[in-house]
DNA sequence: ATCGCTATATAAAACGTTTTAAATTGAAGT
DNA sequence: ACTTCAATTTAAAACGTTTTATATAGCGAT
């Protein structure tokens, strides 16, 4: 069985009050009384029950955090960099895989809710007309969030991103100058904030170039390998000079549409990405694409959350971390 | 503030007893007075909570998992199956990244203990002499805990995994069959069943060859990309006919170091890895590799955690689930 | 009226902690 | 010997549930 603080009082000969004065550090103890608490707890390998010191203390020390896609390796990276930090200020974290799906997420935000997460960070899903009463319920509750990567139109919560307009606009910029013209890109529902920035990068590129765009060359899909694989399958009927995407993952399926249509890259069209992934230099064509600090984005974003938690209201609404391009053999 | 039940009895004007019997639906409480306290609880979004509950039941619905590395893919599609089939039973997850170090596993261990966990899922780190005291702990706590992908020696819990052996063995007989003479292994510390198994596989590839190897041919290090791409180095010096891995995220490595050598794959060397990646039939030469069923996996290691939750002690050591061989473009 | 049922509702205890106000102890100062 | 005070310990309440044993009400049969 689970040793217990009562039990271990009763070992210390003390009282449950005493043992918990001990375990906690409590200047109000004397030295000898402690160390002996602290012996014997140690000795049977004591372990506060969790449940029973969040339901009396009303804070559970965990944070939530959702993503959409663990398989797409940039959310696996962002999993295991707020792991890490939020670990390092003796927190826990849950976590929830929303599928992009609205209400899944609303069912991974009610789960933190009954298990007492002190906060919520949220990469938003890319549903067109999602129920967010979950997030209303938050609020009402109390409960501080925080959007990371993107963020859902209507709330004043902070977001901390990259600059998606900057990073979109120079690596636009960039094709632009090797003379390309007809630039296609694949985003998402231009509703949603990170792909409205992306096309403010986009169409900014185009204005200070003097040149045209047309409105067939934005193409919105899900952010997954299949949707990017299919997507390519469109634009090529158009025989675009570039393909950029909103994530590098979106991008390895677009290469893979073009070299199983035999399509040259980047000789026949240059393919950018987003997120400079790790393997994205070992493919085929070692991909252009757009560096996101992801250790910075989840620093900084649980900075955020925890001064939020800590009471501060008044932060920005959204931080911009800076992208570095990283131009390879993708793109002339 | 979050309501409680205390204060849903007291709207719908019948005691907390009664609300709680009503919640959970209990045979004893009048339809009239049930739909009553529902209909509340609705109203006021009442979300039960998740301490007081296990607190009181001794229960929490919440199972863990340790992965090593979630930016190795096959673990965060692991992490992503174990999560939906976990979901499927009304469990939640906890999940633990040991970074491959027993003692942030012991930390996990710990947490998930203190947070009432009914079981725990182990991917075993590669450590040569881990301390795996909390493991003893968890025996002697009664929790229940499996292996999933390999196991601590000296356990007799159960562990759940590809058969290793029958994958490394196919792959071997086929370079063999194919010509290959001088095969190297990238493996783990061969004292750790994993590693054990894939050279009872390569040996008896060789056996039934008539052929001899070298145990210089066997390098052991950490199954990651890096390790990879310095095991690979190494290897060349000794112009080997084909290097074979552990995993995809390692054969990446070692195929980055044969690119930036201009070592050509396979004209030069033929290299396999194993779990077949999304990601590796679009690398530079598409990777043979060996299919691991990730989700049969899952939903075996949970159906067997939950068995032995569920009091059933008499399982089987080792569950072998079948390998699929890949043969593509990086092997001859 | 009384008894015995059944159906339904409830009070109270319990889970393992933390915290607060009060109790106890002992020593120093008169 | 008696008071004061500081240092230390403790009893008890609290957190939000579930569960069990008991209470209550209503009703039909005597």
């Amino acid at each position: 069985m689970r040793i217990t603080l009562k039990e271990i009082a009763r070992l210390a000969d003390v009282s449950v009050a005493t043992a918990s004065l001990a375990m906690n550090n409590r200047p109000t103890v004397n030295a000898e009384t402690r160390n002996k608490v602290l012996e014997i707890a140690r000795k049977y390998n004591y372990n506060p029950n969790h449940s029973a010191r969040s339901l009396i203390m009303g804070k559970s020390n965990c944070i939530g955090l959702i993503v959409t896609d663990i398989s797409n390796p940039f959310f696996s990276m962002l999993v295991d960099e707020f792991n890490k930090e939020v670990e390092k200020i003796g927190y826990s974290m849950l976590l929830g895989i929303s599928g992009d799906k609205a209400t899944t997420e609303q069912k991974y935000v009610e789960m933190f809710v009954s298990k007492n997460v002190e906060g919520v960070i949220i990469v938003p899903t890319i549903e067109k007309k999602p129920d967010l009463s979950h997030l209303f319920s938050l609020k009402s509750l109390d409960i501080p969030f925080v959007f990371c990567t993107s963020a859902y139109n209507g709330f004043n919560e902070p977001c901390i991103m990259t600059d998606l307009r900057e990073g979109e606009y120079q690596i636009v910029k960039h094709l632009i100058g090797h003379g390309m013209k007809k630039i296609h890109i694949i985003t998402g529902n231009r509703e949603l904030l990170f792909a409205r920035l992306r096309l403010e990068g986009y169409s900014k590129a185009y204005k200070e170039a003097g040149l045209p765009y047309r409105s067939e060359w934005i193409i919105e899909t899900l952010p997954d390998f299949d949707h990017g694989y299919s997507a390519a399958l469109k634009c090529i009927e158009d025989k675009p000079d570039a393909i950029v995407t909103i994530n590098d993952y979106l991008a390895m399926g677009v290469l893979k549409a073009l070299k199983d249509n035999h399509i040259q890259v980047p000789k026949d069209i240059s393919v950018a990405g987003y997120d400079d992934l790790l393997f994205v230099s070992l493919l085929e064509t070692p991909l252009s694409t757009v560096r996101q600090p992801v250790g910075d984005i989840c620093r900084k974003t649980l900075e955020v959350l925890m001064s939020r938690i800590n009471g501060d209201q008044k932060q920005k609404e959204i931080y911009y971390l800076e992208p570095v391009m990283k131009i390879r053999d993708s793109t002339i």
